[in-house]
Parts: structure tokens; sequence; C-alpha cells
DNA sequence: CGGCAATTTGAAGGCAGTCAATTAAAGTGG
DNA sequence: CCACTTTAATTGACTGCCTTCAAATTGCCG
């Protein structure tokens, strides 16, 4: 049906033991459910939901956003195909919704958090996954204390990495979303990658929703 | 010899089963080392260090930076009594020093994996543990994106929160940290401060580094 | 081609940064 | 305990970056 790509990032950074994918995949059969398709902008779990299934994204780019009184928006992370998310907390505290297109695959958490007390690589896994999320989430505090110009080249750089697209990068998600995600406006994120383009730092694709990466060093 | 008690938020908002404390102490003697002591500003772990241990703050308050090319500096996250950090990564990619004088427990990083291996409540306090930052740091990027009067009562109600004094808490690390940890300058923090105690939101101690909050509706 | 959404560009204003000086607090030695 | 030094915090004036508001342009889908 999907093919559910493990993510990169979370073999590639941790020593902790490589679990067998089939085995954990095989064991969170019978817990899982979908995947759903949802279509751009749809909510797949809204904030102050009762959180009982953990997220692993099939396709697609989603996103986890936090909405406020004055109704404004953060977005929080995005999560692309092979993340797995959303098991931290008992209740939703962040809204999930599509940024693209995509098939998102739902996990019994209560199941998975059972499972992980028995196989302890499954554990050990979730707390792979966890630890990364969270050298994210840290970099990405970091990033925030920056000016406008190193917050969209440090956005850039960091999702190509994850997309493990070195030159020219797909940006499947409106400028709004990363705007919400960097705390500008998408006025100064527009502004700011017409600054990067003349200073020759990046180029426009011709396809849409992309762009190249030209000198990094020119940042 | 040092007291250290179990930080509340660990056990009272993640309903992974809450592990015996002793035994988990008791698992951990044969790998932990110190604590040691350590005086205002001492640099506890440097960044790029082989991050052979784990760290377990006793007494004080610890921080995590990292600094910039340019000779700025960004708070990443503070650590009080209580707080086991820094099982993330094979390298430390933040700095780790003292804010106040503090005593601090070491325990070997590969150790504790090996143990989290074989006993299953201690990887699951270690997911509880790291699913518990990872809220902290997407709660702290999303303060980033807000303005400076927030981002100050932001941290205030955080901190007081973490301390579990409602009323009046104590701010023992300089206001260089926290503006650090806000992504602000000194200046701005203070002017922020003045402003609060001036709109009766906070009011100054007499004690010296503590302040005390009064309505948090009027932020 | 027409309508809507997303992006781009411009002008003006506000908030936080920078630079500088003063005041307060903490540490040190007599 | 007091004088002195050093560090930390406060306050002011000015600059600059980002936001806000507004309009124009582009792209997309019917």
């Amino acid at each position: 049906m999907s093919k559910v790509r493990k993510p990169p990032d979370v073999a590639a950074t941790h020593e902790l033991v490589r679990i067998d994918e089939r085995a954990l995949k095989q064991a969170l059969a019978a817990l899982q459910h979908g995947p759903i398709r949802f279509r751009r902008n749809d909510v797949i779990a809204c904030e102050g939901d009762a959180a009982d299934y953990v997220f692993l994204v099939a396709s697609g780019v989603v996103r986890s956003c936090k909405t406020f009184d004055n109704g404004g928006r953060n977005v929080v992370a995005f999560y692309l195909s092979g993340d797995l998310f959303g098991f931290g907390d008992q209740k939703c505290a962040l809204s999930i919704e599509a940024c693209t297109d995509a098939m998102v695959l739902f996990i019994k958490r209560a199941g998975l958090m059972s499972l992980a007390a028995q196989e302890n690589h499954v554990a050990r896994f979730l707390l792979a996954t966890a630890t990364n999320e969270l050298r994210r989430a840290q970099d990405h505090a970091i990033l925030m204390s920056q000016n406008a110009k190193r917050r969209v080249i440090g956005f850039l750089t960091d999702w190509s990495m994850r997309l493990g697209e070195t030159r020219q990068i797909s940006l499947p998600m409106p400028y709004q979303d990363i705007a919400d995600h960097l705390g500008l406006t998408i006025e100064t994120v527009s502004r700011t990658l017409t600054k990067l383009e003349r200073s020759g730092a990046i180029a426009r694709s011709s396809r849409p929703r992309s762009l190249i990466l030209r000198n990094r060093t020119n940042a």
C-alpha cells in the first residue's frame, strides 16, 4: 500500500542499536489503523483531543501547530515520510494538520506503549526517535533567536538535510507555514528569499515549489 | 551526601509507569561519578567533547548553551535539581555550564544505555524524561516567536512551575542568562521587567535574585 | 478566460537592538 | 567593618530590522 521508508536521520545520528524495521512493522501491524489520506490543510488531530494515536507519516508533509487567542499561529514542527511522532503527551497539545496531501498511519498509543514495555528494542527506538526530535526542537529554538536571514537560511539547510536533497530542494508547504514556523511574517520570508536570490545564495527553480541552494558559504 | 530529588514534572505529567526511584538509583550507583561541585560559570562539559557522561543535577542551576562565531551565545535550557539530561548525543552539541554553584552527578552514558537495554523500566524512564524535555523545548520554541513581554512572562511562569513556587520565585541565574535564553538583550529584559513591575504584574522581592508574581491575568 | 489563493513589492510605523552612561550589588583586601 | 574593585543591572537616546497595512502580481484550477 504505502511505502514507509525509515527516516534516515534516526538511524544515522544515533548509535542506539538499529532495530529490525521489519520486526517493528510486524509488531505494529496489529496496532495500526490506516493509512488514511488527507488533503492539504485537513486537520488530522485537533488541539486538546485525547491523544489515543501516534502518527506515522507515510507520504506528504504534516505540520504540528499551536493556535493563539489572537488568531496567530505557530508551526512547531514539520513531519515528512517516515517520521513517527505524537507519543509524548496524553492529550494533544498541538493540532496536527496536513501541509500537503498526505497519507498518515495511526498507531494506538496505549498499545505501542505496552509493546515498548515488553519489547525493549521498541522502547529504545522510541527513545532514539524522541531524542532526535528533541535535538531538532532545540536547534529550532536556537534558530529562533537569530535574525530573519539566518532563520530562513537555517530552515532551508535543515530542510534540505531532512530531505536528503543537497542542491535542489522542494518546499511543498506554503510560505505561510514556513513563516509561522520561523516566527516571521510571510512578507519577511518573501523579501528574505528575494534578497538571498539577488545575493546568489539561492536560485529559483524552474519547477514550482522548489528552489536551488547555491553556495551556503555566501550565507 | 546529596539529596537528589525527583523532578516533579516527570512523574506528574506522564502516565508512563513511575519507576521505583530507589531501584534506579541503586542500579546507577555503579555507573555514577561524583557528585562534583562546580562554581558559578564553571564549564562542566565543553561543546564538542565526547559525551561520555550523562548529567544529573543534584543542586543549583545548570545551563546548556551554544556559542556562535560572532561571540553571541544562546542558552538552550536550564536544568535544576533532579534534572537528568545529556543522553541525546554521542558528542556534546552544547556546552554545559553552571549558572550558580552547583553539584552535578556524572553517569556513564554507555553504561546507562546498556542498562536501559536490559532493564525496561530504565528505558521507559529515559523515554519519559526525553519526551518531557522535548515538550519543554517545543514550548520554548513557541515562546520565541512572541514579543519581548510575552517571552519574559512566559519564562517566569514556566520557571515558577518548574520550581513549584507559585508566588515568590527565585531567579538564581543572572539576567544575561535569561536574555540569552529568550533571544533578547539584557537591556530589553531589564526594561520589560520594569514595565511589568509598573503594571503590577510582578513585584520586586526584598530578597535578592527573586521576585513576586502578582496577577498573571494582567499579562 | 475568470476567480481565488498565494506570493511579491512598496511605504510607514513600532519594537527591540546598539551604544553609552549611571547606579546597584557582590566580591576582595585592609 | 569599611574602602575599593569588579561585576551586574538600570536607564536613556538613537538606529535598524521586522511588522503592519496596502496594492499589485503571479500562479493555479475551474
